[in-house]
DNA sequence: TGTACATCAGTGAACGCGCGTTCACTGATGTAC
DNA sequence: TGTACATCAGTGAACGCGCGTTCACTGATGTAC
């Protein structure tokens, strides 16, 4: 059936098309999608580049594979954070895993801006977070389920926390992007607790409840 | 002195230097930076491509500085968020501000995470949102501002309020990014509202102040 | 079991292309007389 | 004022390079006898 196996294909691979997949995720972790080349694949593989046309229809889809095989091996490599502690708790385990996902997803996709091609096929695959719900989604269902227990109020706006709480993950990890720095996002355990403590309690006070006068023009 | 005026230049313009630069930099609001070429940005100047190198260093300092041109054009396009209503409507103001930043700078921005050394250049020059302060200082420095007032609690985070508001901003953008697509935001004014209220009164609740016990594990 | 052959994935030199950059040349302007 | 010349930014053909992709060739394996 198999008339030649490639040279440097590992005992144990299954497939020269896995194990280019895999050797092209290994690449994106290290050093994201931009100017990620087939021949850097293949040597990373051990491999002759050529024969990547017989596994995939292009260099755009082995990278929309690769980019989907990374983000599956980065939450797997995480785990799901906790939903056993309190609310606080378990939002600010949300966060470092929001951040940690993050940290290891932007700079795969930021460098595929240019291919749209690449990721239009990558939505075309299941959604690999959180069984296929994505962060946002997880997030929103876990805050229902605090709600049902009275821990969060019943005319809170779940998607708008969601949307907070992920944005700030996005922002911390951002900047570092723009520089083109590569090591982990160095946030304080203070810095995450401050998020999720504005979140649940607010900032408006200490009026409560008062209704703010508009002020006079100023200036 | 100008022993020769390129062909292409407008009478009004000062400088070859500066027409290159403002023609980059319309050519970054109208397809990012991902993909531009030299050709590209010679021809929409109207211009020889090969003069280029008589004004700069190479394409990474002409484009570290269009992208500068890029991101005050932008400001200077939208004018500076109202701060002449209320706490809420400010901060919808400023949400809508942050949104229409976002929008037009991120794909300049991403399409650059392979070139570390543009973005090392355009970090160099002065920031050029809001007075060189940059986004999150000026929210931070405005929510000072309205916690003197006594509309904000004094043990309220601003830094974190500054992530989460911001943050959102990035979150509503950065899917279209991933995806290609160029069109406006589509937020709804509801959605802004929700994201401005949560922050302002939170989620927690409705035994407020009560100490949340842990629960046991479950599953 | 041994041998000759057919198969087809693997291989990498070679191709075509577009990029950033160079450089010999052009020609409008300022200057000398 | 008119003319010859020097200057140097502007011009774009050409260069070198690296990329994605192709394709004639290789060679390990399965099969026929």
């Amino acid at each position: 059936m198999s008339p030649r196996r490639a040279a440097g294909l590992p005992d144990d691979a299954v497939s020269l098309r896995d194990h280019l997949i895999t050797a092209a995720a290994r690449l994106i972790a290290e050093r994201g999608t931009a100017g990620l080349t087939v021949r850097d694949i293949a040597r990373e593989a051990g491999v002759a580049y050529g024969g990547l046309y017989n596994h995939f229809q292009d260099k755009e889809e082995l990278l929309a594979l690769a980019l989907h095989a990374h983000v599956q091996a980065v939450e797997q490599d995480l785990g799901a954070p906790s939903t056993h502690g309190t609310l606080a708790e378990n939002l600010q385990a949300f966060v470092w895993h929001a951040l940690a996902v993050h940290t290891a997803i932007l700079p795969a996709f930021a460098g595929l801006v240019g291919s749209p091609e690449v990721l239009a096929r990558f939505d075309a695959l299941p959604n690999p977070l959180a069984d296929g719900r994505g962060l946002h989604t997880a997030l929103v269902d876990y805050l229902e389920t605090e709600r049902e227990r009275g821990e969060v109020r019943p005319d809170a706006d779940l998607d708008a926390v969601a949307t907070l709480v992920i944005g700030a993950c996005h922002d911390l990890v951002l900047p570092r992007m723009y520089r083109g720095v590569r090591e982990p996002v160095e946030v304080s355990a203070d810095r995450v607790a401050a998020l999720v403590a504005t979140v649940l309690h607010g900032i408006s006070g200490p009026a409560r409840g008062g209704s703010p006068k508009r002020r006079t023009r100023s200036r």
